[in-house]
RNA sequence: GCUGAAAUAGCUCAAUUGGUAGAGCAACUGAAUCGUAAUCAGUAGGUUGUGGGUUCAAUUCCUAUUUUCAGCACCA
């Protein structure tokens, strides 16, 4: 999909679009105040207020309308240059626009505004010439948005829309929102039988059906040997712990609202965990280690609980259960790089393997400013922040940074993509931690037999399994590779009278190699059992007639394809096999 | 949590201004045995999310509540 912010021409277009949504607004609404009306990725939206009037979505029609009125009686677009004081008394009227100016400063900046006719906005443009150059836009949605981002302020309204050159391309996006729907893994989830969820279990509490058990176990392992194969140690830790320890972590002070409320019970404190960390440092320290055992690799695939806000909870993207693929690695200082760069690697080298390519890399610091989220040692932060810095450098990986999107407890390379549906989100993620160590006392004795405090990264690689599997979902429209399916193989016989025998000894033979085959035994027509076999998304369907039995061989269809091929019998079986042992996605 | 929208059969949807619910698919039964995306016929399926109210009468109006959806805020 394109980005329309990062197209020259659009961003332009999409921008001025905005100010014609504003214009046609004023027209419609006069007591109307604006905030601020930017360019997105996915086209323009603008933060209005409209006082006691609410909008909703029928109301974007008529809005639209009086936007194409404007359009229509092309008004050219004109460049106003103001001083700061012209400016607050031109915008006086606009508490918001005043707010906006009075924070300018007056000797770097020309402040610059745009006139359509009778509708005059703040802006540092550029823009279009006139209104009839946007002729091709749409109105989304609407939505409330806190003023300046902050929740404790004023609900504004948001309207979101987009503008484009042709209708063509006007067309086409809107039709790729709607395909983008039919790929959401919530859709996909219930269509295949892949997860559930029940009010009376309760919210953001989905639950995984056969289907999606079978892809979560093939998840679990799949990642499990992986991390074997580079020296992690797997452990089982529980579900609940004391407040004590999370008080500890510091967790407790920065998390407690986002936690499952404490359960006091003979007058100790327990809660359901939202992670794992602590139970890991307790681990570690169960035992003394040298310098020559570290790094210490300590993972589990653990079960975790955090009462998530109402309106963020969102199938198994985000849950209020969820599981994470957690580790964490116990180095000395002198091993940060290269643990830190094998734990890239592995990250890489998994999305290798599921085909991903679409992500973002970001390196998340502190913001210094922010005194209370972040542990005050500017010294520990600016060792780790370089560190990160250093490998990602190294390592040649493309990456923005953002401030303020730290952990509490150290910054973090954290791997984005974007869903089907909604905002971005980390698939993938490694921590540099100076803090928790040191709150846990954690200790390695040295080369000089003198005792040091281990540096800890925590990492999570397929982040949880339960968004990991919504990501794959929405990336394959739930047509997975064949070792994630539930169903691999779907025998259909072409004439249950004469074939259904044999079709049974085929699936138990399939059975005894692992693979997992489904007979269609139901008196249907062959082209009825196709279709389902279809719909279902199952990657192979084996169509098995006279021909196939006398023969040794087997007739097959890959999901999405017509075409049929026919291979011998013994050479499917390990071509099928070698495909699901290699994880590759095409047989 | 906030702003707004929504909730009807397993699924996707219908039901004129208020007159106690319909269709397709799926399911079940029967017939058809048909070599690559829907064979035909029949049956069953609902306290219209839940509670309260207005009314002779509520899927429809009011109210509370739960859940879902779109954004916002949050995300260890």
């Amino acid at each position: 999909m394109i980005n329309i912010k990062e197209d020259e021409r659009l961003h332009v277009l999409n921008h001025s679009c905005a100010h014609l949504l504003a214009h046609a607004v004023k027209h419609l609404y006069p007591d109307a105040k604006f905030w601020v009306g930017p360019v997105i990725d996915d086209g323009f939206y603008y933060d209005i207020d409209l006082g006691d009037v609410s909008l909703t979505e029928e109301d974007l029609p008529k809005i639209e309308k009086e936007m194409k009125k404007i359009s229509k009686d092309n008004k050219l677009i004109k460049r106003i240059e103001l001083s700061k004081q012209e400016a607050l008394d031109m915008f006086k009227d606009d508490p918001y626009k005043v707010d906006l100016i009075s924070r300018m400063d007056e000797n770097d900046t020309i402040i610059s505004a745009y006139r359509q006719e009778d509708f005059i906005d703040l802006c540092r443009g550029p823009h279009v010439n006139s209104t009839k150059e946007m002729k091709y836009f749409k109105l989304l949605k609407v939505s409330g948005a806190y003023w300046k981002g902050d929740s404790h302020n004023k609900m504004l309204q948001r309207v979101y829309g987009v503008c484009f050159e042709n209708e063509e391309d006007l067309n086409n996006y809107v039709t790729e929102l709607e395909e983008a729907k039919l790929r959401d893994h919530r859709k996909i989830g219930k269509d295949l039988e892949i997860f559930m969820s029940d009010d009376l279990v309760g919210r953001g509490l989905p639950m995984f059906l056969p289907n999606g058990y079978i892809i979560w176990e093939e998840l679990e392992n799949y990642i499990k040997a992986k991390e074997k194969k580079l020296g992690y140690m797997h452990v089982l830790t529980p579900c609940v712990g004391t407040v004590n320890l999370y008080k500890t972590s510091g967790h407790w002070d920065h998390y407690k609202d986002n936690m499952f409320p404490a359960m006091e019970l003979e007058g100790e404190s327990f809660v359901l965990r939202p992670m794992n960390c602590p139970h890991h440092m307790m681990i570690y320290s169960n035992t003394l280690h040298s310098y020559k055992d570290l790094p210490i690799r300590i993972g589990e695939i653990a079960h975790d609980f955090r009462f998530e806000a109402s309106g963020a909870v969102k199938g198994i993207e985000r849950g209020r259960h969820f599981c994470q693929n957690d580790a964490h690695i116990f180095v000395t200082p002198e091993q940060i790089k290269s643990e830190f760069k094998s734990v890239v690697d592995l990250i890489f080298d998994v999305y290798k393997d599921f085909n991903i390519t679409n992500y973002r890399c970001v390196l998340s610091l502190r913001d210094p400013e922010d005194k209370e989220k972040y542990h005050p040692d500017d010294e520990m932060w600016n060792k780790a922040e370089n560190e990160l810095r250093e490998v990602l450098n190294e390592l040649g990986i493309d990456y923005t940074e953002e401030i303020g999107e730290a952990a509490f407890y150290g910054p973090k390379l954290d791997v984005n993509v974007k869903p089907a549906v909604g905002n971005e989100y980390t698939l993938s993620t490694c921590q540099l931690d100076f803090c928790l160590p040191a709150k846990f006392d954690l200790k390695y004795i040295d080369s000089n037999g003198e005792k040091k405090t281990p540096v800890v990264l925590h990492r999570a690689i397929l982040g949880s399994l339960d968004r990991f599997m919504a990501y794959i979902l929405e990336e394959t429209k739930g047509a997975l590779p064949l070792w994630l399916s539930p169903v691999q193989l779907n025998i259909i016989p072409v004439n249950n009278e004469y074939h259904l025998e044999y079709c049974k000894e085929l699936q138990e033979k399939f059975d005894s190699m692992n693979f997992r085959a489904k007979l269609d035994d139901r008196d249907e027509k062959l082209s009825y059992k196709m279709r389902e076999s279809q719909t279902k998304k199952i990657p192979l369907t084996l169509i098995i007639g006279d021909k196939e039995k006398d023969g040794n061989l087997v007739s097959y269809r890959k999901f999405g394809s017509t075409e049929t091929f026919t291979m011998n019998i013994d050479e499917f079986v390990s071509t099928v096999k070698d495909t699901i042992n290699n994880k590759k996605y095409n047989l």
